[in-house]
RNA sequence: AGGCACGUAGCUCAGUGGCUAGAGCGCCGCCUUGACACGGCGGAGGUCGGCGGUUCAAUCCCGCCCGUGCCUACCA
């Protein structure tokens, strides 16, 4: 080598294993990146500086299923290129283990129930219920020993989360780690409580609500889903109090007879225009109703006429409220009927005794078996209003009609009237749309949902829950003297209490002596809504209420990842808090990752038992090549969890791991890249990194992948690397020197770009040599590629050289595998033909194609009538292998 | 019922108002290795869901239809 030139940094690559050791690198880059802290928030960095996410909170009594690393994977990407581009990242990461989630899978877990009547038992230690307790009834706790076991079980949750996700490689500032349940997320979401009252917008109310007779608790109804489910059209007649008409009515509810308070149809139906004003008589219980006509009611549906009840749906309730109906409440929140009397002022009746024999058929049983009691009563004359026969006419039309459901219920949802909490949304929805167009949704069209959901919202969101595992709501009310409850002036707790649990805590200005007592106060027992705690995830980032400095260095966010079916929840409930705190947006962008189905396209769930756990695929695949599968996936777009694509993605990591070996291995002097072909190939290269800059900026990282990869394969391992080899190892310096500077600085600009997707291999393969001989350990601090890489290098002379030599080379490969020789065989002579355009431009990079084909002689001949970019071969003469491997030797 | 998205090679997916519509996997044939057989070269394989329309030109734009998924609504 020359005196003036030093040599570059290669690698002896005896010294690296023959294949990579995906499962070791991942255990022992991870842990070096925590000890060199490159995922660190810098606190001391401007706004402007700095990136902040809003991380999904999974929920950790979940399983753990693919999807969980593919959206994760979508956030990671994106910040891990940020992070590139010089960002100062903000990525924390939470943990949503407050409620009904976590209820149940602690119920199941220990087989216990909560029972809050139960006394605390210290230090209760439970082992983990085997198939033989779980046939006896479950055991009872007290609330404290409850919500012990439910920390319990989330802990365990959350530290397999934490290894799935470092495994994983997200990029998170575990620092910022939070659990919606800890002290600074009840205190965060007592806050917002706190300030939503003081403005105004919550309030408590006994009103119907929906209910799950199963989880005996109120749903809001974000969480109610349809359901198809069959169910029958029952024609019943009803009497007319002071005549002898009748008329019939459809329902789907018999059983709900007893709880009829009203009849109504539509105001022109002229088959009832007489009937409005007067009363109608319910069969069986003979309780005079009173007959109105409403717009609402559809002529064509059923017999145009129906009852109404409290409460078979939400237009009963409407009905209820606009008409001054009375309550007949007979469900109970337990999903029975309850004990009730006829004949009294409640229940009125003109033949209480009969009416009483009648509903105590019904009494107690659940509603199933109340609807087949109550129509075996009305194939009865007896029952009659009308003393005209059967009340049940005819039999029962079966139909299939949707119900709603608690998403997490197996019973369909009542109306019970109970005391809740409410935010008030209804008189906000032009404010929701408008922040929800100040928000930037990736992909658009995912806005969509936000505003149909916000334009179709018929209920202020309910935000008590009568659970036990969440953050209590901070309320005590005063008692009067008789002990009940002032509801109206309920006392919420001072913000410097805060996070307080009522049932322990005291409210200002009462003495502990006085819970319970007449003149004294009681606890709100119930606790928030999870979402409204979730509801607040960039605030509990940013400290807001804690550390307002702070809190307006990070918020609004920049962007908040999500799956597009939690919109209606988690987006809209996290709009709405911004918009009632600070009347802001909370972010800036909405990215949705779309659904993982199964390898055949169905949507994975529990129920069909095709849900694919993560962590076997990472061992398989590695988690570069998870990685991959999840990056290949454009936003919004549901994709398939297709094993054939993790496997590219750890073959493409493997690609890369050789080829790093290669290209560093090389030596040469350090000299700049001045060859026709060199150029050619960096100019390429420059026009990959402005694609995959663009596509990143434009919220699409599969385009950028997609991209980086091709070029990767197509350009650099299968074309450039081979068209350079020999002069790689030329003994002209000068020569030698440009291959292996453009070699490694497509090696260097490649594993940079790949970076973001593929974490572990492109800094096993940084750290070779480009961590010292550019002063950066870690590829993900190093600066993302641009122009400045390339500075420097001149254009090539003949922007179309490297296709050139691409083709003409891979002619020759053609017509050696039409031979039937390999691609290493040597060749004695060939003619290639080309155009005479090509022919001539040719020879500025035939040397490197003649020696990439291994070629001695040559005549290059133009042709008329060849299209541009085709050559043919002719003549080739293959120097025969034994000679082959002796003159190599 | 309304809305949104999707429908491209056997499979999973790219793509563009215009040259012969692409990739990977799978398949077939060949190559035995000096970064990589966890590889390379070559090949077969598509009426771009259907029918109309706009256009010199449509897989791409428009309309209708069919199919799939989701969202919203109704659900006496």
């Amino acid at each position: 080598m020359s005196e003036n030139y030093r040599p570059v940094l290669s690698i002896d690559p005896s010294r690296l294993p023959k294949h990579f050791d995906a499962p070791e690198a991942e255990v022992r880059w991870d842990a070096e990146w925590d000890r060199q802290g490159i995922y660190r928030y810098d606190p001391s960095r401007p706004r402007a500086e700095t990136f902040v996410v809003d991380t999904p909170p999974p929920t950790v009594s979940g399983s753990l299923h693919v999807g969980h690393v593919f959206s994760y994977t979508h956030t990671d990407v994106l910040v891990r290129y940020r992070r590139m581009r010089g960002d100062n990242i903000f990525y924390p990461m939470g943990w949503d283990d407050n409620g009904l989630p976590t209820e149940r899978r602690v119920q199941n877990y220990f087989h216990v129930r909560c029972d809050p009547r139960e006394p605390y038992v210290p230090d209760l230690v439970l082992e983990p219920a085997n198939a033989k307790a779980r046939k006896r009834p479950p055991r009872m706790v007290s609330r404290a020993n409850f919500i012990e076991l439910c920390h319990q079980v989330t802990l365990e949750d959350e530290k397999s989360f934490m290894e799935l996700w470092r495994r994983n490689g997200l990029s998170v500032d575990w620092s910022l780690e939070y659990a919606t349940i800890d002290e600074r997320c009840r205190r965060t979401a007592q806050y917002s409580f706190r300030d939503l009252f003081e403005k105004g917008h919550v309030y408590n109310e006994d009103a119907p609500t929906t209910w799950d007779v199963d989880f005996q608790t109120a749903v809001a109804q974000a969480e109610m889903e349809d359901r198809e489910r069959p169910g029958a059209y029952h024609h019943i007649e009803f009497g007319v109090q002071g005549g002898d008409e009748s008329f019939v009515i459809a329902t789907t509810r018999p059983e709900l007879l007893p709880a009829c308070v009203g009849v109504t149809a539509h105001p022109d139906d002229e088959r009832y225009r007489g009937l409005f004003g007067r009363e109608a008589l319910t069969p069986l219980f003979r309780t005079p109703v009173p007959i109105f006509p409403s717009e609402v009611a559809d002529p064509e549906k059923g017999t145009g006429v129906l009852m109404v009840c409290t409460f078979g749906d939400a237009t009963d309730v409407a009905w209820w409220r606009e008409q001054g109906l009375a309550l007949r409440q007979i469900v109970t929140r337990e999903g029975r009927l309850a004990a009730v009397e006829f004949g009294g002022e409640d229940f009125p009746s003109l033949d209480p005794e009969a009416a009483n024999a009648a509903y105590e058929q019904l009494s107690g049983k659940n509603i199933n078996q109340a609807r087949n009691a109550v129509v075996e009563l009305l194939r009865d004359p007896a029952g009659s209003a009308t003393g005209g026969g059967a009340p049940l006419v005819g039999d029962p039309e079966t139909i299939q009609h949707s119900v709603k459901f608690y998403e997490k219920g197996d019973r369909p949802l009542e109306f019970v009237s109970t005391r809740q909490w409410f935010v008030r949304l209804l008189d906000q929805k032009e404010q929701l749309l408008a922040k929800g167009e100040q928000i930037e949704w990736h992909p658009a069209f995912m806005h969509a949902r936000y505003r149909d959901w916000t334009e179709g919202l018929s209920l202020d969101w309910c935000i008590s829950r009568q659970r036990y595992f969440g953050v209590p709501i901070p309320v005590w009310y005063p008692l009067d003297g008789q002990g009940a409850p002032d509801y109206a002036h309920p006392i919420v707790a001072e913000r410097e209490q805060m996070p307080v649990d009522p049932l322990i805590d005291t409210p200002p200005g009462y003495d502990e002596a006085a819970r319970d007592q007449p003149g004294g106060f009681c606890a709100e027992s119930d606790i928030f809504d999870t979402w409204f705690t979730s509801s607040l995830t960039p605030q509990i980032g940013s400290g807001w209420g804690v550390d307002d400095e702070r809190h307006g260095r990070l918020f609004p966010a920049d962007i908040r990842p999500q799956s597009h079916e939690i919109i209606r929840t988690w987006a809209f409930y996290t709009i709405a808090k911004a918009l009632l705190h600070e009347d802001t947006v909370p972010w800036h962008h909405v990215v949705i990752s779309g659904w993982v189905l199964d390898p055949d396209r169905k949507k994975m769930s529990k129920s069909q038992g095709n849900v694919l756990t993560p962590l076997p695929l990472i061992e398989k695949y590695t988690a570069d090549g998870a990685r991959y599968w999840s990056a290949s996936a454009r936003l919004g777009t549901d994709t398939a969890a297709d094993e054939k694509v993790f496997k590219v993605g750890k073959r493409l990591a493997t690609k890369l791991f050789n080829a790093g070996k290669f290209v560093l291995s090389q030596e040469a002097e350090v000299r700049p890249v001045e060859a026709e072909l060199d150029r050619a190939f960096v100019a390429k290269l420059a026009a990959l990194v402005e694609r995959a800059t663009a596509s990143f900026d434009d919220y699409n990282h599969a385009q950028a992948l997609t991209d980086t990869e091709t070029f990767f394969w197509t350009h650099f391992t299968d074309a450039y690397i081979e068209l350079v080899k020999t002069r790689a190892r030329s003994q002209d310096e000068a020569q030698r020197g440009s291959a292996v500077a453009a070699l490694r600085l497509g090696l260097d600009v490649l594993v940079r770009l790949l970076a973001p997707f593929l974490p572990y291999i492109t800094e096993e393969v940084w750290s070779w040599a480009f961590a010292e001989e550019k002063g950066q350990p870690s590829v993900h601090r190093a600066p993302w590629p641009d122009a400045s890489d390339f500075a420097g290098i001149g254009a090539p002379d003949d922007p179309g050289s490297f296709e050139l030599a691409a083709d003409c080379w891979g002619s020759i490969n053609k017509c050696k595998a039409d031979a039937e020789v390999s691609m290493g065989r040597e060749v004695a002579t060939l003619t290639i033909l080309a155009c005479p355009s090509d022919a001539s431009r040719l020879p500025a990079v035939l040397g490197d194609v003649l020696d990439a084909a291994r070629c001695a002689e040559h005549r290059l001949e133009s042709r008329e009538g060849l299209d541009s970019g085709v050559f043919a071969i002719e003549g080739a003469e293959f120097v025969a292998r034994e000679e082959s491997v002796k003159r190599s030797d």
